[in-house]
DNA sequence: GCCCTAGCGCTTTTT
DNA sequence: GCGCTAGGGC
């Protein structure tokens, strides 16, 4: 490992932005910028280098600034060099934003802190450096969350299980749960593993290990968990990263898991005396414990927030940051509570919600900004009817200036989003959807990479599975079982048992034909790779798989996206030296692309907003069983309504300026339309910085259920008095009939709801229209979403569309072609 | 080997 | 009410 020690002493350019020479002026009396740009408590939660420190940052209180700051600090005081720093993130993301601010800060000391990256990378390259220590080979593959159910898949049908009963998802869902928190095979304590399939879930789990050391191969939860199991082995090895990380830093410390934990307290004993921190009990009832003693332990600074804990589904123990102190004797806790984010309402409406929580360890956010708008909230009839007024909210923002950037909505589910869509299309309002699938779960990137694996390693017979059939080419089910019974038998690889099937008699001509062609392919590309550029290769393996061309003649809408993404794959593979390089790091750093930056409305999930803010926010959805979601409560009860109320918190907290919150009094729920109450979040919001705006509902909510009376079960009560403009012209309306004129209900022109639509469509039309179409009726066209159709009416240049798949739509002329 | 249909389930998601 | 999956029929 290089760690270029040059950063401190070299002379930094003059016209660095923020910390041009921070070196010298470290040495010199003067307080440096990047601590002179601080407030007392970040300057605290910076300066304290020795012991263990807990930064509990609220949303928005410079959390980031913070840990970038004290990196730079550690290094100007020549504390430690940049290898000798263990920085830590959850995601990609995080890493690169802190990459990113600490070159600001740093010039170009990036490359100089080899170990700033997410837990999976940085034990992933432990583990690699190790490989042997654990039986592997430092090449292993890092298997995806498919091809560990497809894995699982076959270790089922082995023992004969039915896996209708007992669906390989689930027992993955277990084998991640206990690795979440530690446990090999032989530590799950037996009760627990007794409960998939008749007892024999440890059994499987075991086997399932056994079987990825076969394949050479590691899932997520390995990279972690197979560093402590080396670690702990391997006293020497664990004393030699213990003596190389001077400092740790831990961002998000809220979500870490007790793997993470645990890696994180072996790392953080000094290196010269073992485990320096206060047993756990919780981890001690399943794990040997390295026994406790009395010498100090090292630097260590966890930054998080316990009230953004939102990821307890997915094993993390909000546990961790409510013990830090226990487990850290002697631990430091600085509260960074001054918020630079959102005006006074918003912020004083999200600290009081949150306070009706109990497990926390409690800070109060405080704004030298001023009060600012009140934080609304709007009843609508149904979600649809929420969709359409906050349609109308955001057009009003933008003819107020604002840019779309600067608007999100934020939903508990993502089957939400789709309103918001239908709505947005119709508007010709562009809009982003944040989150998703991401680029490498993409079926055609996991195909295209698959092709690659098998050439990298013949003997990926995960990869080779996937791909043997795909594009077709006649080598079904079938076959692949034949080369399945080959392979077992001789225990050699799937590749390698069908070059011995094919000179055998045992397939039939068409099939034979056809797998000696694609091994005679792989045979090519394989030598080929020793010549080519990597990119090159890969642009070649998919024209000459026809993997390209399947998706050139496939005519569904996503064709077009499928094959941008292929070609962004290959852009991307530039950035790496060789193929093994690029497969190295695919499955760990691959992010979804930027993409172009047009200006767009941001719709995503509360959890993938975690993070990011906006000068406007809205926030549609909150109704009891939504949000907080039933099941959070079924399956969590109080702890899950905590997390639900953490997630209202942390989506109120995004906004700067304008929050804005909805409910529907009606929402389809698994298909049939149910009345809904209004969340008891409402209820929590202080009624001081809380403004009820125009309600277009009217009648038919009420009814109180489950949890008592609400405030919002009748809203004059709470001062609203239904005058708004919009409330009058949905009255008016509503006495005229209340149907748009064009008779069909919106949102699908099949069978819709028995009642009218309250808004006046009137409106909606006028507004885009100014130009005339040159479309016309019985014109086929194309839509990116809704794919093929037929134009039925033509209104300006607003086109009704009766599509071959989606139904009738309306939608705006810019946003389709003819055919 | 491929295509059609019945049946199920349906919160959040990173690595 | 919709979309995915598995299994059966051709």
């Amino acid at each position: 490992m290089t760690e270029p020690h040059k950063l401190i002493h070299r002379d930094l350019p003059d016209h660095q932005p923020v910390a041009g020479g921070i070196a010298a002026r470290a040495r010199a009396t003067a307080v440096p910028q990047y601590l002179s740009a601080l407030n007392p408590e970040q300057r605290e939660a910076v300066e304290t280098l020795d012991g263990p420190v807990l930064v509990l940052a609220g949303a928005g209180t410079g959390k980031t600034r913070v840990l970038t700051s004290r990196i730079a600090h550690i290094l100007s005081q020549g504390r430690a060099r940049p290898g000798e720093i263990l920085s830590v993130t959850f995601t990609n993301k995080a890493a690169r934003e802190m990459k990113m601010r600490l070159g600001q800060m740093l010039g170009q000391a990036v490359e100089g802190m080899p170990w700033l990256g997410t837990f999976h990378s940085i034990g992933g390259r432990i583990l690699r450096t190790h490989a042997e220590l654990v039986q592997l080979k430092s090449n292993f593959t890092v298997l995806d969350v498919d091809d560990q159910i497809r894995l699982l898949k076959q270790l089922l049908q082995a023992e004969n299980i039915d896996d209708k009963r007992w669906p390989a998802r689930m027992l993955a869902g277990l084998i991640d749960g206990w690795k979440n928190r530690g446990l090999t095979p032989s530590q799950v304590p037996s009760g627990e593993a007794a409960v998939f399939a008749n007892g024999t879930g440890g059994k499987l789990y075991a086997s399932y290990q056994e079987r990825l050391k076969v394949l050479n191969a590691a899932d997520f939860g390995d990279l972690l968990l197979e560093n402590i199991r080396l670690f702990r082995e391997h006293p020497d090895v664990l004393r030699q990263y213990q003596h190389r990380f001077k400092y740790i830093l831990v961002d998000e410390y809220q979500d870490t898991n007790v793997a993470q934990y645990l890696w994180l307290r072996l790392l953080s004993q000094t290196a010269s005396s073992p485990a320096a921190i206060a047993p756990r009990d919780a981890v001690q009832d399943h794990v040997p414990q390295t026994q406790p003693s009395a010498s100090p332990p090292k630097n260590i600074c966890c930054v998080g927030d316990d009230d953004q804990s939102i990821y307890g589904w997915r094993g993390a123990e909000v546990d961790n940051i409510l013990r830090f102190e226990h487990d850290f004797p002697g631990a430091k806790v600085i509260r960074l509570e001054r918020n630079y984010r959102s005006t006074g309402h918003i912020l004083a409406a999200a600290s009081h919600l949150i306070a009706h929580n109990e497990g926390r360890l409690g800070k109060t956010l405080r704004t030298e900004d001023e009060d600012g708008e009140k934080v609304t909230v709007t009843g609508a009839w149904d979600s649809e009817e929420e969709a359409r007024a906050i349609g109308e909210e955001i057009e009003q923002l933008q003819r107020a200036g604002n840019n779309l950037n600067e608007i999100a909505i934020l939903v508990r589910a993502s089957f939400q989003m789709r309103e918001f869509e239908d709505r947005f299309v119709t508007l010709g309002l562009s809009y982003r959807v944040i989150g998703g699938p991401r680029f490498y779960e993409r079926a055609e990137i996991r195909d295209a990479l698959a092709y690659l694996r098998v050439i990298n390693s013949a003997a990926d017979d995960l990869a080779f599975e996937r791909i043997v059939n795909v594009p077709k080419r006649g080598l079904g089910d079938a076959t692949v079982q034949l080369l399945h019974d080959h392979a077992r038998k001789r225990r050699i690889p799937l590749s390698e048992a069908a070059r011995a099937v094919v000179e055998t008699d045992e397939l039939k001509p068409k099939a034979r034909g056809s797998l000696r062609a694609l091994l005679d392919n792989f045979a090519r590309w394989s030598t080929q790779r020793e010549t080519m550029p990597h990119t090159e290769l890969a642009e070649m393996v998919l024209d000459e798989s026809g993997y390209t061309e399947m998706w050139q003649k496939d005519r569904s809408a996503d064709a077009a996206g499928r094959l941008e993404n292929l070609k962004e794959l290959i852009r991307s593979m530039e950035e790496f030296e060789n193929l093994q390089g690029f497969l190295e790091h695919i499955s760990l750093v691959m992010d979804r692309d930027g993409g172009p930056d047009e200006e767009a409305v941001s719709l995503m999930t509360l959890h993938s907003a975690k993070g990011l803010e906006f000068d406007n926010v809205f926030l549609p959805g909150w109704e009891e069983g939504l949000f907080p979601h039933q099941r959070a409560l079924d399956e969590q009860g109080r702890a899950g309504l905590e997390e639900e109320r953490r997630l209202a918190h942390v989506g109120i907290t995004r906004a700067r300026r304008r929050a804005k919150l909805y409910f529907a009094t009606n929402r389809r729920i698994h298909g049939s339309w149910s009345t809904t109450v209004p969340s008891r979040f409402l209820d929590e919001l202080p009624a001081h910085n809380v403004e009820i705006t125009e309600s277009k509902g009217g009648s038919g909510w009420g009814g109180t259920s489950g949890y008592g009376p609400s405030r919002f079960d009748n809203l004059e009560s709470f001062g609203s008095r239904y005058t708004t403009p919009g409330w009058q012209r949905a009255q008016a309306n509503r006495t005229r009939g209340g149907f748009n004129e064009a008779g069909t209900a919106y949102g699908g022109g099949t069978s819709r709801s028995k009642r009218a639509p309250l808004t006046i469509e009137g409106e909606l039309i006028a507004k885009s229209t100014g130009t005339t179409s040159d479309f016309s009726i019985d014109d086929r066209v194309f839509h990116q979403k809704f794919g093929y159709g037929r134009i039925v009416k033509v209104d300006g240049n607003k086109l009704s569309i009766v599509f071959d798949k989606a139904g009738e739509k309306k939608v705006v002329d810019s946003f389709v072609e003819r055919v």
